[in-house]
DNA sequence: GCATATTTGTCCGTATGTATA
DNA sequence: CTATACATACGGACAAATATG
């Protein structure tokens, strides 16, 4: 069941444009959805249905959904349609290497730690907390994805933060095939702090051994976490 | 004047769609010339012009640009068009720093260096010096990125080498600048062996440390040639 | 294995809005 | 200020590929 949107065409101007084009706000609605778990992995996105739902001519959606193949969420196989990606064991082991890559480069890489980014830090750690204890899983792995976008943020680097947001939107997509979030976030949640504190410390070098650390098992636990 | 090509529509079969779609071959043609320099930094790309000279009709361009939109060769002007990105001094500053973070970070992971590495860097030398030796001096570009590319191939990470390629393709607009291509691939060129040699030995520190320094100078110097 | 229905791929025409000479 | 050129977005068409009974 794909559950369409009424669609949030500003009702106030006849066809308000709002500031960027229909393709644009077309790609950014899907991922929402797509990342929220509106889809499942290896659901099919009929054009003519979404089209219709979101209340835009078939052009339109497709120059919107190129957007989302680029970005790996979407998988285009043609004659067939486009699907919502479906991770494999192997996305998931480079997913972690191009985390790796970055998250502790970025530590590593950096001189300071903004108060921008302290301020984000904390909020992650204390939000991702409050939800698990009101057993807001999902929103306990908004946090968790806050935290680790913050952590790419000390690298100061636009490029680097827009990539880090591809990688983690994927993850999404990997945590569709959790049946347990809880059994997977909770013992991550314990780790932010250890992993955050060092960081308000200014002791970045410690910051990054936990993070690998960190990473290295989640790894192992997500590909656990696979069929077969 | 845009040399616009033929088109190499299969005339064997009336419609062959070869291997994937009309879209991501148009990308894929644009991305080329845009990265050779067939177009500058600035030009504008008229719909009506460009899917004239590729073949193709309005709505399948528009859905291949939305992926050069994404890979940030194009930039996109409501009710204006497409143009060629122009990157700004601020660009530079950030495409190096996340050069820095994905190329010195990808010495520092690696456990080892594998042979199609290996060959991949001793051919872009070789490639290079002599392109450079004959005056091809887009050439000696070619050589240099795909000695980067072949650096950040280290951290054996598909999406890794994915972000590399994007950002090198980024850096050829930046390379439009440059009024004087082997002024400034010059010394760099030299500097190549230096890098690779450690890395031959297996002394990765040694070469990330000499990789630094490049990168740095070569920020520098790409900025210096910024007019104003 | 066949006939049929559905969906995609691609094109065209066009009404409307927006910028520029 | 009015042409003119261009982009935006829609809807319809139809062949080819794919799914379905």
């Amino acid at each position: 069941m794909l559950t369409e949107t009424t669609g949030d065409r500003r009702s106030g101007s006849p066809q308000a444009t709002g500031r960027d084009s229909t393709a644009s706000r077309i790609a950014s609605a899907l991922r929402d959805r797509i990342t929220a778990g509106g889809f499942q992995p290896g659901d099919q996105l009929p054009e003519e249905r979404i089209s219709a739902g979101l209340g835009v001519s078939r052009n339109t959606l497709r120059e919107g959904l190129q957007v989302l193949v680029r970005e790996r969420l979407l998988v285009h196989r043609l004659n067939r349609g486009m699907f919502v990606r479906e991770p494999t064991p192997d996305d998931v082991r480079d997913l972690y290497r191009a985390r790796r890559l970055i998250e502790c480069g970025a530590l590593r890489e950096a001189d300071s730690v903004p108060v921008r980014v302290l301020r984000a830090l904390r909020a992650a750690v204390e939000s991702g907390q409050r939800a698990a204890a009101e057993g807001r899983w999902r929103d306990v792995a908004n946090a968790s994805i806050a935290l680790h976008q913050a952590i790419a943020g000390l690298a100061g680097s636009e490029r680097t933060d827009d990539t880090m947001r591809g990688l983690l939107a994927e993850f999404r997509l990997a945590y569709a095939v959790m049946t347990d979030p809880r059994a997977f976030h909770e013992p991550y949640l314990r780790r932010h702090p250890s992993i955050v504190e060092p960081i308000t410390a200014g002791d970045l070098a410690t910051a990054e051994a936990r993070l690998r650390d960190y990473l290295r098992d989640a790894e192992r636990q997500v590909l656990a976490a696979f069929p077969r």
